[in-house]
DNA sequence: AAAAATTACGTGACAAGTCATATAATTTTT
DNA sequence: AAAAATTATATGACTTGTCACGTAATTTTT
């Protein structure tokens, strides 16, 4: 019916609307426009996945690391880096040796090889942080890195979870 | 070696401090950590995942819909959805009923048990938005919303991939 | 010194997210 | 009317991200 479906693009574009001043969903939307951005830009400049670009970075500028060094770094969980590292050590970009001190951890460190792959990559992720740079005044970009401190604030406090309708002890 | 593992924490603090100046990676890790606090939530309040969620959420305030439509709404890929609607199905929450104007598509519905689930969980994702409405002023939530546009805006624009060091026609 | 607790990494399993491809249906072009 | 192009959904396969658990090593407690 013609008249429903006119309705149905109405409601769909509310509903868009509505979602995009959502700051919880808009900040996951944009998060992830520009996670696939830095993707492709990879795939395409040096072949890198993200994780790996960020583990070569993370070990050119501050190797070297354990893994549980470089999972803090960025973010994430350690096993996301001890199951990139073997392939990364297979293609000869990074080794991994037993740290004497404390058998249970590697020591990951960049190789020459593993440099150049960071520097095929390195002057497109630059040029990206360049574009943002010349988009946003240092006031602005210190505004919107204030705002996510204070959000990651908020994210911290508990939340109650009440079942509806009850009151509980 | 004592000397060695003090330059190993002072390099993954100082490293970790400049990325979380560096706005690609901070907004990649904040709205990480604020998917992973919904996550947590709608599991404990109402055994939901973050998809089942928001295709609930979507069908209750713009329904019925077809799967293209909740993609569109929640800016993500149209298998996501496809992968999520069966199982929703099996648990009695939506019906999927094929488009007579459209036999390509279904139109998804929420059902009364569907509204039930969506109801279990609904208090608790409130009171976080509240906490977020009690945090910031509405003006700074403008502010907010309107750097994440002007960010997004940096995205839409290409970045040039170029080789290193090679100036090419 | 021995036992208990904690930590570092590897791996299983799952969810979110995406790209590619196939099939069926619709729309557009010839 | 028929052919070509496009669209909607399903599914394969992959990456990112996370939680849980097991093993080995270290640290803390007794």
């Amino acid at each position: 019916m013609d008249v429903k479906s006119d309705n149905r693009a109405e409601r769909v574009a509310a509903r868009t609307a509505r979602q995009d001043k959502n700051l919880f969903s808009r900040l996951s939307a944009t998060a992830i426009a520009s996670r696939g951005q830095a993707q492709r830009l990879l795939k395409t400049a040096a072949g890198l996945s993200i994780t790996e670009w960020r583990v070569l970075w993370d070990l050119s500028e501050a190797g070297p690391l354990s893994i549980q060094d470089i999972a803090t770094i960025q973010r994430t969980d350690h096993s996301l880096i001890s199951r990139t590292l073997p392939k990364m050590s297979e293609k000869g970009w990074v080794t991994a040796i037993r740290n004497c001190d404390d058998k249970r951890q590697f020591l990951v460190e960049l190789t020459p090889s593993g440099a150049r792959a960071l520097a095929a990559a390195a002057p497109t992720m630059k040029r990206r942080r360049d574009n943002l740079a010349k988009a946003f005044t240092p006031r602005e970009l210190d505004t919107f890195l204030h705002l996510l401190d204070r959000f990651e604030d908020v994210l911290a406090r508990p939340v109650d979870i009440e079942p509806s309708l009850e009151e509980t002890a």
